[in-house]
DNA sequence: GTGAAAGCGCTAACAT
DNA sequence: ATGTTAGCGCTTTCAC
């Protein structure tokens, strides 16, 4: 069938030389659609075919020219972009996903975009893939696995070309299957039902080195604070500071040692009431969150407590006030922006390159104790700096 | 035209008849496309078409069952529900919104996720979204206007359903005309040519008031430190802080102020070094940054300055460490959480109404001052704390 | 060097 | 109660 002229908008561009397109007499045998309904002076998106309408060309030419097809003459294609441009053209990309494009989207699943570690991941992320022409998408989960599923169908129905995740305690099944589906790869914690892609921190070692120090100074009651055993970092940093209690030749199984099931400030200052108030108080505490930290730090100044004099602390992560803290805050550092930086380096290379390259891979970076003066020998004599 | 059923997979699905539906020997009517050419085991993304063919229903049942139209038989919505999930169907957003449906992202655009004003911006947003059903797309400009011009490209192409924005000191021509095509609200910083909605908070009322609480307490040395003058919240709150001079009697002009042009940690470092080795030292700062307010903590506290005895300081924002910080740091607070959240909510109202409400609309919160003990008279007296 | 036409997955209007 | 058809904007054959 030839396909006439389409039906005209109610008001004509006037760039239009009206007669030539005014075919309303002869239309019936196109249905007019809701697009030709639109009224000049009636914003709306430009398309290829505005284009091609206004220079009188093909929406293929259009098409072509706007992607440097080399068929194209150089100056249909300088007045192809010329247009473009002047009307505001912007490529329509659900349009392009449909021609089997693959999205310029990554996901990034984290629990709490508040937290320092996660705001840092994110930066990292957002900076390199913005390199790439990648955008980012932000979903927070809360640490709620339903949240979670949500966020991933989400997702999904986007059709995003990846995903970062940092998954909560135990995924749904139906996050799994998911996943299953798209690129994807697990940050900081790792759970196997995810796959084996990982990069994340030596968490065991990270709390076994900071143990060691306080052992090193003489302490015998230690207390451990840290997130839920349930998350696999909660369990490799109790397992850290359990090991180097072992080490030291200290009964791992008495040592006191608080989990708080949601890691945040406010545990960590009840935590703290509870442990200064105590019988048998420890005269050294070693933290195995970040939140937690910053609860234990507001409690402890707030009540005045001399550290390291009547209680040494180990912090978990250094964000920037922790320098000012009372004596300065020895604490465990963990390299955030290099981990997000290689896991971002590496998701670019995987989503470009042809054949999916999906082995196992792992990526762990040590952790390194930065030492200040919150610790001291039990009897009273400050740590010597040259650990 | 009649329409024969499709030319089969290489191998047909196991559930299905084969001889009613192996009809390759007629077929010739209908192209082979790259879709009938999956083979099966070979894992892809499931469509509707692939559910109806499971069925042997048409896709408009299945869209229709998925979509619970009361037309459909429960016996039918039933099947077709159980077979999408069996198959985990995963609708495709790229094809709903060539049909019409508007896009369910929002572009957050932000200097940088790690400053915490942003970050906790980002998670009233997210939180506040996510149970509308809307996501987040995070774009970071690191105050460049061009990346800012790339990111609203990506937005724009995305046909994202709206954009809250915290402009670049000036951006580029081309993207005020991208933001002209869709919904978009302003947050902190506020340029003319981005409209007229905007969400933010009163700069100069907050900088007027830290700055008379030390005219009160008798300084007459007062500098200033903080964002370049070109930001909009950077000339506001200068302004507050002259105002607040002139109101006291004190020569505004004369005043020593020192204005950042990347607000950074380290430029508040260099800042407060070039500030204490200066002839005619101020006997007070105050901080209109908190990327500055940070640096200049850190440096005080390094180079050992008693505060307030040497030197007061109001800082800008309230961060976990400010509260421990030397004799605690009085400071400016920024209700950000509610603003955030009202920014949030506005925009959520504003994509749900059909007749877009695009009036103007400026949302203004008030900063508070959160006295603790960084100030005292200028002759050593401390501050008194009832303000 | 350019145009026509098909089809990506979905929905809505129009048939039965 | 279900099927057929067209079309959203774009790319990619195939055709001239």
């Amino acid at each position: 069938m030839l396909t006439l002229a389409r039906a005209g908008r109610s008001t004509p561009r006037p760039s239009l030389p009206t007669t030539e397109r005014d075919v309303s007499a002869i239309v019936g045998t196109r249905k007019v659609t809701a697009r030709d309904q639109r009224v000049r002076g009636d914003p709306y998106v430009i398309t290829t075919r505005d284009i091609a309408e206004r220079l009188g060309v093909s929406v293929s030419t259009v098409g072509r020219a706007l992607a440097d097809d080399p068929r194209i003459s150089e100056e249909t294609k300088f007045k192809v972009r010329q247009a473009a441009s002047e009307m505001g053209y912007v490529g329509n990309r659900a349009a392009r996903m449909m021609r089997g494009a693959s999205s310029n989207v990554v996901g990034l699943v984290i629990p709490d975009i508040r937290n320092s570690f996660y705001s840092t991941i994110a930066h990292e992320l957002s900076k390199n893939m913005e390199a790439e022409g990648f955008q980012l998408m932000l979903a927070e989960t809360d640490d709620d696995r339903m949240v979670e599923l949500r966020h991933l169908r989400e997702l999904s129905a986007t059709r995003v070309a990846g995903v970062i995740i940092v998954p909560t305690a135990r995924p749904h099944g139906d996050s799994v299957k998911l996943l299953r589906t798209v690129p994807h790869l697990q940050l900081l914690r790792r759970h196997p039902s995810l796959g084996t892609q990982w990069f994340g921190v030596d968490d065991h070692e990270a709390l076994r080195r900071a143990t060691a120090h306080l052992v090193a100074e003489g302490h015998t009651r230690i207390a451990y604070l840290g997130g839920p055993e349930e998350l696999p970092t909660g369990a490799e940093r109790l397992r850290g500071f359990r090991t180097a209690l072992t080490e030291g030749g200290l009964n791992a199984d008495t040592a006191r040692t608080e989990l708080a099931p949601p890691s945040s400030v406010d545990h960590g200052r009840q935590a703290m009431r509870r442990l200064l108030t105590a019988p048998d108080a420890p005269t050294a505490l070693v933290l195995g969150s970040i939140q937690l930290t910053r609860g234990v730090l507001e409690e402890l100044s707030e009540q005045g407590v001399e550290v390291p004099r009547e209680l040494s602390v180990i912090g978990f992560g250094d964000e920037p006030g922790f320098s000012w803290w009372g004596p300065g805050l020895t604490t465990t550092g963990l390299p955030i922006e290099e981990m997000a930086t290689g896991c971002a380096l590496w998701l670019m290379r995987r989503l470009k390159t042809k054949p999916a390259n999906d082995g196992p891979y792992t990526s762990v970076s040590p952790g390194s104790l930065i030492v200040r003066g919150s610790t001291a020998s039990p009897d009273g004599r400050a740590a010597s700096r040259d650990h």
